[in-house]
RNA sequence: GUGGUUGUAGCUCAGUUGGUUAGAGCGUCGGUUUGUGGUACCGAAAGUCGUGGGUUCGAGCCCCAUCUUCCACCCCA
């Protein structure tokens, strides 16, 4: 049989790990940071808790678990001749595997709500699982490093995640991303203006392919979804969409008027957006982009997605937002939540490109010890032992082979000393130390041998 | 879910209009060198050509199916 793994999913190598491990660290030390405290979930939760929570298409991408022993018996007979795979799943299947963190985390603040004091503070991070078909950047198995707040309003916590996001890549030495922000509440504007609440994803659609095919296409396309060409001319300021943010907000304000919802929008936006003019980010770049609908069914109030730096082919590295209902679903009313997601995998993804990773040293030992046999590896144990004491990577070449071949296993791992004792040193109770990227030799005692090495 | 793409040794890849026993480089292992690595030279092992069918006197090469890889759409991290 030849060896293999399920698609979407993969090895990681010494190397990797060491890299993720880095990246990890990186996001979590940024979330304690800034005040969040980590919890974990279970990699599955019960159907109930996912389903219907991503829409339709998130429903089809969940990783379904068979029930254990003879479920087919509990199966309805009329769905299986029907071959009603919906149905039938539903019957045979009670639990599944993790999509996302966000709503396993509402799950769980409502389970929890008599533990929790609010504004509750907690970061995540776990790997999520999707029925996807893998493409770039985009896995069947993948980590999300999640960050958000529930019980509290404040807009300060939008402003607090952008300053989240900026910290984080500018720490990873990934400049110039672009943070796209959006309120929903100015989409709920827009629809209101062109008076098609059910066309706004179509709109928004159309309005994204602006750069690409021109003005006249993109009006082409909404009228062919059915937008009239009234509602297109409420709106024409978006097609001249380019200035600062602050010029955005205003050809928005004057546009959105007539609409309570819109206005409110762009009070929150422009409440955002001066703010971090005003503390200032380190790297990022903040962009206003009313065409970023993400995440529609939940997302209330902010919307935000990040993009790698120009020139770097990648979907988002990372997205979130404000949901004023979430918890709701699950029983528990009024608790409003915001919060960002880091996408671990497409993040390495993108550093790798840009060679971002030099920094990172594998974990491998100092020293290794050369084996001669019998007497010698006791001699050599008892140092080595020593030497762990004192924190001192080392380790002893299992098997009396060949020095080439034991030198050959210290090049190859890169460990940058070998010790060779054999009866001469034991005669003189002391260590030939050899440093292997200049070559040079000496003999130690114990006492010295520690010293050179720590 | 739709469309395209890929698969030959551990890795990267050659392989002619279908024609004897499928090759190379790197890596691995052994030797030149049984107390000294990187270099050099010599040698060896390693492939049911993704899998299953089919066409043919004959298939790595052609046809069908299936799995896999990568990519685009959709959606998303």
């Amino acid at each position: 049989m030849k060896p293999s793994i399920p698609k979407g999913t993969r090895d990681f190598s010494p190397t990797e790990v060491a890299n993720r491990t880095y990246i990890m660290n990186t996001i979590k030390s940024a979330f304690e940071t800034f005040g969040f405290q980590p919890i974990e979930t279970p990699s599955f939760e019960n159907s109930s808790t996912l389903m219907g929570k991503y829409g339709e298409e998130g429903d089809r991408l969940i990783f379904k678990i068979l029930n254990s022993g003879d479920f087919l018996s509990k199966a309805d007979e009329n769905y299986l001749s029907d071959k009603d795979s919906l149905k039938v799943t539903s019957q045979i299947s009670e639990k599944a595997l993790r999509y996302d963190l966000t709503v396993p985390f509402a799950r769980y603040v409502v389970q929890h709500q008599n533990e929790i004091t609010f504004p509750f503070k907690r970061y995540q991070v776990q790997p999520v699982w999707r029925a996807d078909r893998p493409q770039k950047g985009r896995f069947r198995e993948f980590y999300q490093c999640d960050a958000d707040v529930v019980g509290s309003k404040s807009l300060w916590q939008e402003v607090e995640f952008i300053k989240l996001y900026d910290t984080v890549f500018s720490k990873l030495g990934l400049l110039q991303t672009t943070i796209k922000i959006n309120n929903r509440k100015i989409l709920s504007g827009i629809a209101e203006v062109i008076g098609a609440q059910e066309k706004l994803i179509d709109f928004t659609v159309a309005l994204d392919k602006l750069d690409k095919i021109g003005k006249e296409k993109v009006e082409a396309e909404m009228l062919a979804k059915g937008i009239s060409e009234k509602a297109i001319e409420k709106v024409q300021p978006l097609f001249n969409f380019t200035g600062s943010n602050l010029e955005k907000l205003a050809s928005l304000e004057q546009m959105l008027q007539t609409s309570k919802e819109g206005t409110k929008g762009v009070e929150e936006l422009r409440f955002v957006i001066n703010s971090i003019e005003e503390l200032g980010l380190q790297s990022a770049n903040l962009q206003v982009d009313v065409t970023l609908a993400r995440g529609l069914n939940y997302y209330t109030g902010a919307i935000f997605e990040v993009e790698a730096p120009k020139g770097v082919k990648m979907g988002s590295i990372g997205g979130g937002g404000r949901y004023d209902d979430l918890t709701g679903i699950f029983g528990l009313k009024d608790v409003s939540g915001v919060g960002v997601s880091f996408g671990l995998d497409r993040i390495y993804l993108v550093l790798e490109e840009l060679g971002l990773f030099k920094t990172v040293d594998l974990p491998k030992p100092k020293v290794l010890f050369v084996n001669f046999g019998e007497n010698e590896t006791l001699y050599a144990m008892k140092a080595i032992a020593k030497l762990r004491a004192e924190n001192i990577k080392s380790e002893l070449f299992p098997d009396n082979a060949k020095m080439k071949k034991q030198m050959n296993y210290a090049n190859k791992r890169e460990i940058p000393f070998v010790v060779i004792v054999g009866s001469r040193e034991i005669e003189n109770q002391e260590f030939t130390l050899k440093n292997m990227i200049s070559g040079e030799q000496n003999n130690y005692n114990l006492e010295e041998l520690i010293k050179e090495l720590k």
